[in-house]
DNA sequence: TTATAAAATTACGTATACATTAAAAAATTA
DNA sequence: TAATTTTTTAATGTATACGTAATTTTATAA
């Protein structure tokens, strides 16, 4: 390795150089998490591969990972499509996303888990109270979804993990979008702290149930917003 | 295209010809999923390439999918390895299938389908009693696999349905493995008549209930089989 | 022999060449 | 003009070449 390749290197994220390949899908991933790469936009091998200085080879591998994770359409001589979504689309996720963590917090509460287990989702839940009175939606966002992957860390099933993950990142869009339409999170900050009280008391039904009405709240009032302001293709 | 390459894609599938990347997907999954690639062994991009009788460019890209479909791990040097699976692998993957069918099938109750939607899964719960009296069961596996698939299709969400086959396909194998060793699966057929009576009666609640008992008895079933027969990777 | 170092091998990652074929543009005809 | 055909363009799918680096083999030293 070079001089000038360490230190991009560690500029640049982890400290082991990925292949080309590797790079394009994190790129490619991040610049669709954040809307760079607009949904619905289509872009040829040949500009992606320009937009990131590489060859088409390893820019093609990337773009058929990422249509197997949903984020992307590959359609022959259109280019690759950044995959929109619909109110549908959204109710599909969130009724995943909703029952896979609801069981998640039935598994916890079932597990008799000692105390440093809960730290991390502790402090979630005090940033979040903290970035309420702060009034920063965006640290908000930031402790709930540490929250909500916590609850699915305590649940122990790591497939669970990877499907909720997939579908986190086709929303992210959306509900960053979305999180300075909404009212303010008051109640989830409550909710939050009930599921977990019910996990630490061992309550696995009520846990999951608190979860659940927690997540329908959040599945409604989402929709709502996205009809409210006209977005039918986000 | 000459005439010998349509005869042989006439008689190969379907009538459209595929890119190379595709076909390799298909091939190779199906290999995987009869254990014609077997568990835990692996395989150079060049011989892969070989036994299709592609060069390494299509053969790469098809590995990546499958990479991320979760069927295989790419190893640089060591080649792509067939994933193999351990009791905690199934108890993870089961719960997950538990979840979403036993919710496919509260949804579906609460949809008050028209009755020709059920001719399907009606058929299918016919077949295995038909496969059970030949003791044929092969047929029956068939048939099952048709039924659990019915009722995912009848609660509506096609992402539910992305989810379960991506899981069922990681599974087929050991389901496979264990159809000859397990007890015949009398209760099995009860207990799909029950749940399709309640989705139709709009029992929502006990449908789901149903189908929960009958996936968490199954799942057991298997485990406790893996467990006795030694499989502890398969 | 056992351990280490040097050399050889080879699998992979990537760029590139090129045939194919879909799409776009131009030309022709009605 | 509108419809059809022909020509051109260019995006993709695939094979191949080749540098790089990991692994294996061989050679050397302890």
């Amino acid at each position: 390795m070079t001089v000038s390749e360490k230190s991009f290197d560690t500029a640049s994220k982890t400290s082991k150089s990925k292949s080309n390949t590797h790079q394009a899908l994190e790129i490619l991933r991040n610049m669709i998490l954040s809307n760079e790469l607009a949904s619905g936009s289509n872009h040829l091998e040949k500009e992606l591969a320009s937009l990131l200085g590489m060859s088409r080879t390893p820019v093609r591998e990337a773009t058929l990972i990422l249509e197997a994770q949903g984020l992307v359409e590959v359609k022959p001589r259109h280019g690759v499509r950044i995959l929109s979504l619909s109110s549908k689309d959204m109710a599909e996720i969130y009724e995943i996303l909703t029952e896979l963590e609801s069981l998640s917090a039935e598994l916890a509460a079932n597990k008799d888990l000692p105390d440093d287990e809960f730290l991390i989702a502790e402090k979630a839940i005090r940033d979040m109270d903290q970035a309420l009175k702060n009034e920063d939606r965006e640290a908000w966002a930031e402790a709930d979804e540490i929250f909500h992957s916590e609850l699915v860390r305590l649940g122990g099933n790591k497939r669970i993990a990877d499907v909720i993950d997939k579908y986190n990142d086709q929303v992210r869009r959306v509900r960053y979008l979305t999180l300075n339409l909404r009212p303010t999170p008051t109640q989830s900050n409550e909710d939050h702290r009930n599921v977990l009280t019910a996990i630490r008391e061992g309550k696995a039904t009520t846990a999951r149930k608190l979860h659940t009405a927690h997540r329908i709240q959040a599945k409604t009032m989402l929709l709502a917003l996205l009809d409210k302001y006209g977005f039918h293709n986000i």
